[in-house]
Parts: C-alpha cells; sequence; structure tokens
DNA sequence: CATGAATGAGCATTCATTCAT
DNA sequence: GATGAATGAATGCTCATTCAT
C-alpha cells in the first residue's frame, strides 16, 4: 500500500448519523445551505463562538435570520454542517497533497505537510471547527476518531519496524495536539512560511517516532 | 543554574495589573471568593463556556445570584479571577515537583512530567482556563507569555549545545500544544497512567529537541 | 414677517442625528413603533420615569417585551423617539393654530396659547418628556435651545420697541418655566379652562413684558 | 400686618404625619440622620435621582449601606425627609431675610428675592427636592400647598385694592414655576448675579400683578 | 450603633426559534 | 423559497432591604 493510500484510507469521510445528510436537494437549496455555511465559518474564525449567532451570520451571508432556520433545524444542525464540511474538505485537500511516500514515515510526513498546507490555505474553516468543537463539548467525538487513525498508521509503523516502541495513543494524541495548534500559530503570526513550519513539525515527529539505533 | 531553579524563573508568577488582587480582605470574603471561584472552575470544565452563566455557578455554590455579582464587579472578573488562582496554583505545583535536574534537557523533562501530573491531580482547573482564554479571546496573550518562556528555555539547551538546531518558535508552540492536550486525553481516559504519559510525553520532546549525531 | 411665520420660524423641527429618523420602514413596522412609543407616553406620564420599564411599556402595549428590543435598539433610543415625536406634534400643533398676530407681543400670546391648547389636548406627551429630559439630563439642552428661541423673539420685540428693557434670558427662563408648568397644572386641576389659562398666561407676560409709559 | 409676618405665615413648617417627625432621638442618632440626609442631597443635585441609590449616598456619607436602612425605614423615608428638611431650612432662610415690606407687593418681592438667594446660597437642597417629587410624583401635594399659600398672599393683594384681577390659582401657579426654575438656571449659568436675577423676577411679578389704570 | 454579607426581585438586552405572509 | 415580525427564555447586572454579628 503506498502513502497516498494510506492517506486516503485514514481520511475517508464518514458517514453522519444525523439527518442532515439526506440528499435529494433541490439545486438551490444546496446552494443556500452552502452559502449560510460558509457565513458560518467566516463568523466563527472571527469572531468566536460565543459571539457568533444567527443574526450576525445571517448578516454576513445577506440574508434573513428566518432562512437559516429554514435550512437547518436549529443552530445546532448548522454547528454540525459546518465541521461536516470543513472535515470533508480539508481530507479532500489533504488526500489530493499526500505524496507517494512509500513507508510510514513517509505517510506521516505527507499528512503533516497537507494539514500545514491545507491551514495555510484556508485557516478559517478549521479555527471555526476549534470553536465549536470546544464550545459544543463534541470535542471528544472527532477527537477519539482522528486518534484511532492516527494510532493506526503508526501502529502500522511499529509493526513494519520503521517505528521504535511508544504507545501508540499517547503520541497520536500528542500530534493530533501539534497539528490543531497550527491554525492558530498561522493567525498569530502570519508571517511564518508554511513550508518551513511543516517541514519542522515532520522532523519533529520523525525523531520522536523513528526507531533509533538500528 | 540548577533545573530547580529554571523552573522557578519559568513559572514566576507574574503580577496582574487588574484591581482583583488587592489584599485587606475579611476572612468571610476570601473564603466566599474561593467558593465561587471553585464553583466557576467546576462548572466551565463540566458544561464548558458557554453553558456557564452567573445562574449556574451559583447554583452550584448554593448562593444566590446576587452575591456573585457582590463579590466580583463582573463576570470577566470572576473570570479573571479563576485565570489568575489556577496559574498561580499550577505554577506553585509544577514548582513544588520540579527535578533538580542541572540539564536542559532535564528541566524540559521536569516541566512536562510536573506539568502532567497537576493535571492528573486537578483535571478542572486548567480545562476551566481552557475554556475562557478560549471564548474571551484570551488565548493570544496567554499563549504568547508561554510560548515566550518556553523558547527561552530552548534557545538555552541550544546554546549550552544540548539540542539540536530548531525554530524555536515553532518547538515551543508545539510543546506548549501538547501540554494544553493533557488534560483533555486524561479526562477522556481517565484510567490513563500519568506517570507513562508523562514519561512518553518528556521521551518524544528529547527525542526531538536532542543534538543528533554526536 | 407676520406672527404666524415668527411662531413657524421658532418652532422649526431640528434635524436629529440619530440614527431613527431613516425612512424605508414597512407600514407594519411603522405602526408598532408608533404603538410602542405611544405606550411608552402613556407610561411615563402616568407612573413616571422612574417605574417606566420596558417590561411596563410591553405590558401597556400588549406586546412582548423583546418586540421593543426588535424595533429599538436601546431603551434610550426609544426615549429619544418619544422626545422627538412628541415635539415634533406639539410645533406642528402650535404652528397650525398661530395666530396671525403683526407684532411681537400678539406672536408672544399666539405661541402661549397654542401650548396651553396643546397641553390641554394631549397632555401625556409633555409630561412624558419632562420626565425623560429630566430623567436622562437632557434637560439642559433642551432648556437652552427652547431660551434661545424664546431670547431671539423678546429681542425682536425690543428692538421694535415693543417691549419694555429687561434681560432677555431672564424673560425667557421665566417664560419657559411658566408653559412648562401648564400640563401639571391642567393635570391636577382638569376643570381648568384652558381657554381661561392661556388668556390669563398671555395677560401676565403681556404686562410683564410691553413698553410702559409712552 | 406687617411684610415680615406674612412671610413668616407663609412659611409655617407644617407638621409631618409621616412617621418620622418623633423626637426622642438620641444625639447620635440625629446626627447619622443629618449627615445622611446631607449625603442624599448632594448625591441627588449632583446625578439625579435615577442614578441615585443607596449605596452611592452611603459611599458618599463614608458610611456602610445597612446604617442608611437603620437610621430610615425605607429609601422613601429618607427622600421625605429630604423634602421636609430642605423645606424647613428654606422657609427659615427665606424667613430671615423677609423684609419689612408693608404692603402684599413688597411681601411677594421680599418672597422671590429671599428665594433667589436661597438658591443661589444652598442650590443643592433645592435641585434634590425638585428631583424627588418628580420621581416620585409627589410634585402634586407640595405643589397644592405651596399654591396656596401664594393664593393667599395674592387675594390679600386683590381685597387690599393693590393688584389687580387674576384667577389667584394659576398666577400663583405661575409664580411657584418662575421659582422652581431659578435653581436650574443659576447652575446652568453660574456667572448670574442672584440680585439682578431677583430683582428682574420681582419686576416681573410685580407688572403682572399691581393694578393697572388708576 | 454599626457593619457588610446575603437575598430576591427587577432591570435592559440578546438570541434561537416560530410562523403568517 | 424567503421574509421579518414576534415570542419567551435566559443572561449579566443593580439595588433596596434584611439580618447575624
Amino acid at each position: 500500500m503506498r502513502g497516498a493510500d494510506r492517506v486516503r484510507k485514514l481520511l475517508i469521510v464518514r458517514p453522519t448519523n444525523s439527518s442532515n445528510a439526506q440528499d435529494g436537494r433541490s439545486f438551490i437549496e444546496t446552494a443556500r445551505r452552502g452559502q449560510i455555511v460558509e457565513a458560518a465559518i467566516e463568523t466563527l474564525a472571527e469572531v468566536g463562538y460565543a459571539k457568533t449567532s444567527l443574526t450576525r451570520i445571517a448578516a454576513r451571508a445577506g440574508i434573513s435570520q428566518g432562512l437559516i432556520s429554514y435550512h437547518f433545524s436549529s443552530k445546532q444542525d448548522l454547528m454540525e454542517q459546518v465541521v461536516t464540511e470543513v472535515n470533508a474538505d480539508m481530507e479532500r485537500f489533504v488526500e489530493a497533497r499526500a505524496g507517494d511516500a512509500d513507508d510510514h514515515a513517509g505517510t506521516v510526513k505527507a499528512l503533516i505537510e497537507g494539514f500545514v498546507r491545507y491551514c495555510a490555505d484556508r485557516p478559517a474553516g478549521i479555527l471555526a471547527v476549534g470553536q465549536i468543537e470546544n464550545a459544543e463539548g463534541w470535542a471528544a467525538e472527532a477527537r477519539e476518531r482522528s486518534i484511532a487513525d492516527f494510532e493506526q498508521l503508526l501502529r502500522g509503523g511499529q509493526e513494519a519496524g520503521e517505528f521504535r516502541s511508544f504507545p501508540t495513543r499517547l503520541m497520536a494524541v500528542t500530534l493530533l495536539a501539534a497539528l490543531e495548534a497550527v491554525p492558530g500559530e498561522l493567525r498569530a503570526k502570519p508571517e511564518t512560511d508554511p513550508g518551513v513550519y511543516a517541514a519542522e513539525l515532520a522532523m519533529t515527529f520523525e525523531l520522536a517516532v523513528h526507531r533509533t539505533g538500528r
């Protein structure tokens, strides 16, 4: 299995059990929903969850408040949609740029680089999702899924003899945390070169996981 | 300078410019303020900032809503107090357990271990502060201060020839992120052995920063 | 310049700098705003500023509290609107009934009579504005504007040789005070004949200002 | 009856039916009550009724909030006391300076001059009473008493053939209004010479009431 | 006498949500 | 599909008042 496949497998979009995954939407409905989600993302990234009201989102989208309720059954429904769409978008992005690494170390590196580049390209989405997960208390579920994915990759590296022995869960948690810090850092220091950031992060985890001695 | 001193220096409690540091409080007032701060921490850790209202804090403390306003000039005042007290408590704790490492690597290790142990001991405070800093938009400032501290330590290690060459800011950001993930992980997996977590985290960063080759 | 013109000039509606003068309101919005303003006036006139809460105004208007906030950005915004509308209404009324006096004495008389008749017709508005200006601390500004207007008229009379010499400001202050006492008196003694009141007040100031000797 | 007697009669302090007229107060109690009343007057005159809280009065007096409630059964009780004391003080002042006019016109003049001088001397009290009467809706009662007094004086002048014929109540209302405007004007234009103001006001009403033709 | 801790009602305001049009 | 008028609950906060000390 080549790296691209590994990343693809890792980032596969999981079906949501909530009711907003139904299809059979008209073109206009899909467009409106997208517009609202976009406005929500921008608002969340800009002012934070606490100050993000439906009124504010509607104002940003240039539509009436009522229309949001027409398209989303509740504020929570909209927030779920934001999380789903951003995750799907990010996964598509990362997968597309995943290198053709043929070992696990390369896959980790590709993953990190893809994510950092995504954050540099479209920082609002990740910031928005961070706000939502934190505020709504959904961090736990989302985290578990990501952690499980990372663990699988790390365990694969250990089994292939590439990585040293370590508790995969803790390393996965740490890797996830390091990635989650990226958009905030890029916002705090916009002059940061994403390439350097990605390379440094990749190096850090390469050193942390690779098999020592030999 | 020994490790304990380095940690002490790192964790020095910064003077607050706000007015709630005044002394001259009666015993009963101090006790009530402490009780309210405690109730606020528990509430924040449990339900998150968005659902933490003064009413809820009062209910948890078993007092009237008005009493909070009697002791704190505003909700923000209370939140500031929570941050101040938790930080002071954490720094006291970490400093007290700081090892006697006589090199920079040892200091980093002591810092990580102290922090993980603190999170294991009193997880609510750190979670509460995280909620506040995120919601109130104070995260940026708090981050910068911590990052500056960490950078100083890392740069010291580089200058002493202990650490490899890397951009200290990015490593500091990553280290901070890894630490901030600790209370969430301990909450998600309460069975985690803090000692193992601390050791693993220390090892991870030891490998990441130490001078390679030789 | 005839008396009607003098009064018209005197009572010209001053443009408000606040933003609530915008047009482009729907019919229903205009109606609701009017209803709320009306309820506010009645409440203020009846129970005074201190006991006039948005809850009370809403109750009198038979609507929810939230609806007031929907139509007015703040309590102060509503109060400004009350002042603006009552003043405009009063000025329209007084101007419409302004006599065709062709001297300054006649103009003063027309002004007094118009105002007394307005107070007899719609006493609540003037009482409400009095409450607001006093409580909000706007009394000073409003007073100065009225005094300046009155002074101008009185000075005109002096220059025309109709009025005796007196400090115009003090006479203006006294005249204003006498007028402001009208709604209170009409409320205290509803049986008072407004015509008699107006005539008596006009006579009082006629005697006070007119040129003696000859 | 000479003018001084007329004024004395006019300004006689009426017994209050409320319960705060009881005697048998200790020295310290009397002093405290006076101190609180004084602080209330200053606060009312400075910030207006709406912003005058017991907390604020206590702060100004340099005592605890509770002490006000200890000495006055309610906020309303304190406000009543302010009105009573200011009125008594004012009446004492006016009476003391009442001239020895031997006709009614002179008495009116003495009254006006005394009041203007009092407002110039101690403006806070009258402003405070104005705030209270307006806000509490007590204006009515207080007004009626003053009006009755003035009417009696004016009727006396008419019966003595000094004054022209006019409805005494309306002239009394107007005179009262003119006097009530004095403290506000002195505050708005502190450079005003009280002597000039008094003389002008006296002249105005002299012209308004005196018997014309002869 | 005096304090200040404590309460509970009331305040203006915000906001997610509903619904007639 | 879309609007915006309307609601009602919740929020942070102020304040007169009570009461144990």
